[in-house]
DNA sequence: GTCTATAGGGGGATAGAC
DNA sequence: GTCTATCCCCCTATAGAC
C-alpha cells in the first residue's frame, strides 16, 4: 500500500503526525458564505470526487466508504452527514457523469458557427466528447469506465439519460450522411455504438505526456472519417479470398 | 434476483426441491476416462467459465465464490479442492483470456496465404480480434472488461503477455505502413491502442442478433482503413476555423 | 459537522464428515 | 470430490459524544 495521496480541491488539511489531533482553525458563528457555496457543499464535492476518482480506478464494489473518506480526509462515519448511502454516491456521480458528457458535445456543437459543415460538427463533438473523458471531468470517465458493470436496477435507472446521449450521435451521424460527406451504406447505429464506445475506451490508455487532447482528437476525427489507409493505396483486393458478408441489419 | 440459470458445458445437476438431497447416480469405481480428461478436469473447467462469465458481468471484486460456486452448480467450500482460492481462479481466467486472443490473432494471420498484403493481415487480425472477444470465448471478453481495474500486482503478472500481444499488432501496422498501404503520418502506438481499444469495446455493445461477428469485422476494418467519409466529400474546410494541433510525439 | 465505537451482515477460507 | 458448518475479517451503516 502506497503513501495515501489526497485531493486538493481546497487547502489540503493536515496530515499531522500520529496520536495527536491538529486544532482546528476557530470558525466564526456565520462565516461570509464563500462563492462556492457554504462548507457542508463544499464538503459533499470533495466525497464526491474521491469517490469519482476511485470509482474510476477499482471499480464499484472494490472502493470501500473508507477508501473514500480517507482521500476526502474525513473519517468514514462522517459521510453519512452528507448521504444517506454508497448507493446515493454512486447515483450522484453517474448522473454529473453522464451530464457532463452530454451537456460538453452539445454546447460545444451549439457553439459553432451556424454556417459549420455536419462534418465540423462532428469533429467537433469527437473533441467535445474526449476533453469531457481526458481532461474536464472525474466524474465522466467515472461513468465510462464502471456503469456496464452496475447491477441492472441501477443502469436502469440511467438508461434515458444514455439513450438520449447516444441519440443526439446519431442524429450527427445521420445528418452528415444526409449531406453526402458520409457513405451512404454506413449503418449509423452500429456505427455511433463504435464511435462512443472508441472514446470511451481511450480513458484506459490515454497518456497526457505523450500527446494533447486535441491532438488525439484530431488524429481520430481523420482516421475515421478519412481512413487510415494510404490515398490511393490498394487495401483490398478483389480476389474475393476474404469475403465480408456485411447484409445483415443493425439495431 | 432472477431465476438461477447455470453452465450446462454436461449434463444439467439437479435442482431438487427443499430438504431432500437427491440420490446421486452410483459411480462406477473406475470409470473409463472420457476424451475431455477426468472428472476433477472437467469441474475444475465448470468453475473457470461461470468465474469468466460472472467476472465479466459484474467485474472481480462484484463476483463471489458463492455465485461462482451456484453457476457451476456445487457448494462454495467444494471450489477449494481445485483452486487454492479466488485469487487463482482470477489468474487462470486472465491467463485463458489473453492466450486464446494471442494466439487467435497470430494464427488467423499466419494461416493467410503468403501473399496476402500487410492491408489483408490487418483485416484479418480484425477479424480474429473481434471473433475471439464475441463469440470464441468468455475468457477473453472478461480479460478486456476487467483487467485495468485489477489491483496492480496482478496487471503487473499479466502485463508481459498484454505488451506482447500489443508489440504484435504494432508489427502488423508497420508492415503496413511500410508497404505504402497506410499513411505515413500515422503515430503507430497511439493508432494501435485505439484500434484494439476500440475492439474490446464492443464486448459493451455488441448485439449478435442484429449482425454477425464477421460482418462487425468487415465494417471496422473498412472504417478504419477507407474511412467513413464518402469519398470525395469534403469532410473539412480549409478555412482553419477548427485548428487541430497535431505536432506532440506519442508514447 | 465530524469524531469514535460498534452493530450487523456478507464473503473468503478452513475443517471434518461422508 | 463434494458436502455442511463455521471462523474471522472487512465493509456498510448507525449511535452518541463533542
Amino acid at each position: 500500500m502506497e503513501p495515501k495521496p489526497r485531493l486538493q480541491t481546497k487547502a489540503p488539511r493536515n496530515d499531522a503526525a500520529k496520536g495527536t489531533r491538529p486544532a482546528r482553525a476557530p470558525r466564526s458563528p456565520k462565516p461570509a458564505a464563500n462563492l462556492s457555496g457554504d462548507k457542508a457543499a463544499e464538503t459533499r464535492r470533495q466525497i464526491l470526487l474521491a469517490a469519482a476518482s476511485l470509482f474510476r480506478e477499482k471499480g464499484y464494489k472494490a472502493t470501500t466508504l473508507r477508501d473514500v473518506a480517507e482521500l476526502a480526509g474525513m473519517g468514514a462515519g462522517s459521510m453519512y452527514y452528507h448521504f444517506a448511502s454508497k448507493d446515493a454516491i454512486l447515483r450522484e456521480v453517474l448522473d454529473v457523469g453522464i451530464a457532463t458528457i452530454d451537456e460538453a458535445v452539445r454546447s460545444a456543437v451549439a457553439a459553432l458557427p451556424a454556417d459549420a459543415t455536419p462534418a465540423e460538427r462532428l469533429r467537433e463533438a469527437i473533441r467535445a466528447d474526449l476533453r469531457a473523458l481526458l481532461q474536464t471531468s472525474q466524474y465522466t470517465p467515472a461513468y465510462a469506465r464502471i456503469y456496464n458493470q452496475l447491477p441492472a436496477t441501477i443502469k436502469r435507472r440511467d438508461h434515458p439519460r444514455r439513450l438520449a446521449y447516444l441519440t443526439y450521435w446519431r442524429e450527427l451521424v445521420f445528418a452528415a450522411q444526409r449531406a453526402g460527406q458520409l457513405r451512404d451504406d454506413l449503418p449509423v447505429e452500429v456505427f455511433v455504438e463504435f464511435l462512443v464506445g472508441a472514446m470511451s475506451r481511450t480513458t484506459e490508455w490515454f497518456n497526457p505526456r505523450a500527446a494533447s487532447v486535441d491532438a488525439l482528437a484530431g488524429w481520430i476525427a481523420e482516421w475515421i472519417l478519412d481512413g487510415v489507409g494510404r490515398k490511393g493505396a490498394v487495401t483490398r483486393q478483389a480476389t474475393g479470398r476474404l469475403p465480408l458478408p456485411m447484409i445483415e441489419a443493425a439495431g
